[in-house]
DNA sequence: CGATTCCTTTTACATATGTTAAATAATCAC
DNA sequence: GTGATTATTTAACATATGTAAAAGGAATCG
């Protein structure tokens, strides 16, 4: 049976978005599932559509997919950060990118079918998720402008700077793909410091 | 005195997102205003808050900004389609970027500060526009990934598919930056065909 | 219409990044 | 702990893209 002490620190994140009535946190509760997932597991694999939400209470994880046979890294989220495969939750669509766990994590899914489903009763919860995904998408304008404007080398250092953990926890092949660079480029890079 | 025959295409671009009632609609005309814009004027400068949402009638426009004293163009827009500055309308901030209109234009404003408010009154409406930048943060998304994984060229055949017409109205050297390349590898490109 | 400005292409050269392969280094499984 | 696997770095060379400068074309304005 969900509890919600299970799933302090996901309520504790939701809070800092928008703060929702008691009814509205036990219907949502009941959404919640907490789950062990052993490093390199696939969270979601490839080709199903994204019907879950996915808060990370522990550990680290990164969206990914094929390129022509090559393993590209899109995104990484570590404790406290939601990951989602945007592209296939907002359109139904089946995902060509599959979400895995670089460590022994401890996720918290939200079935999104019965979220939105919850949104005609609780507008409160439909504005909460509003100005999550709000944040979200600034977050992806402002990687455009990121890797569109940047070097390579500026765009590892900005990486160092604003996530030196993920740096330290992802093994530096997942890094590669994620700047757009080859890793004998990113090893060439950090060789210069 | 607004009326909503003159925004008769704004209208029904919200209709693909979520139909609202007349109420809503009548609320919701309220806060938009036509407005006619010459070639090459900003419609909103750099340096400012974003408080509008834009949706363009007739014409088109771009975002830009300044990198390094080089214009660099972030995104287009063109007939039937919102522009507007995430990063600045969802955190409150000013932005560092400014909206342009590349030809002479007809531009519907919104006002978001009212629509904000709004938002309280009508679910509906709230819904409407989570939709709708639910959808930009798709494309978005998509847009990473064409930028990041695939080549100048691949990157300049895609856009040739995608918005031909955009290729016709706009300098290449617009395109040059929104495609992340300079102007001469651009042209580089072109001349391979 | 002519002059000016802006836009686009071309050239020559510099630099960054990609590719392939091999050498180390670190980690994992038994 | 040892061997096998995986991760990271280095080297040599190829290619794509950048920079700067010049020239040709197109659009604009009086």
């Amino acid at each position: 049976m969900p509890s919600q002490a299970q799933f302090e620190n996901l309520f504790h994140y939701f809070k800092k978005f928008n703060s929702i009535s008691k009814a509205a946190e036990e219907a949502l509760v009941k959404l919640c599932s907490h789950i062990k997932v052993p490093k390199n597991k696939d969270l979601q694999p490839i080709g199903y559509t994204c019907k879950t939400i996915y808060f990370i209470d522990k550990g680290i994880a990164r969206i990914y997919y094929y390129r022509e046979g090559i393993d590209v890294t899109e995104f990484f989220a570590s404790e406290n950060s939601i990951i989602v495969r945007a592209e296939s939750l907002f359109t139904g669509k089946p995902s060509r990118k599959a979400i895995q766990v670089l460590e022994d994590s401890e996720i918290i899914g939200v079935d999104a079918v019965a979220l939105f489903k919850l949104y005609d009763q609780f507008p409160e919860i439909e504005r909460l998720f509003r100005k999550i995904f709000e944040t979200a998408y600034v977050e992806t304008v402002n990687r455009i402008e990121s890797i569109q404007f940047h070097s390579a080398k500026e765009r590892y250092e900005a990486l160092l700077l604003d996530s030196p953990d993920i740096l330290q926890r992802v093994p530096l092949k997942h890094i590669a793909s994620y700047l757009g660079i080859t890793q004998v480029s990113l090893s060439r890079i950090r060789a210069q410091r």
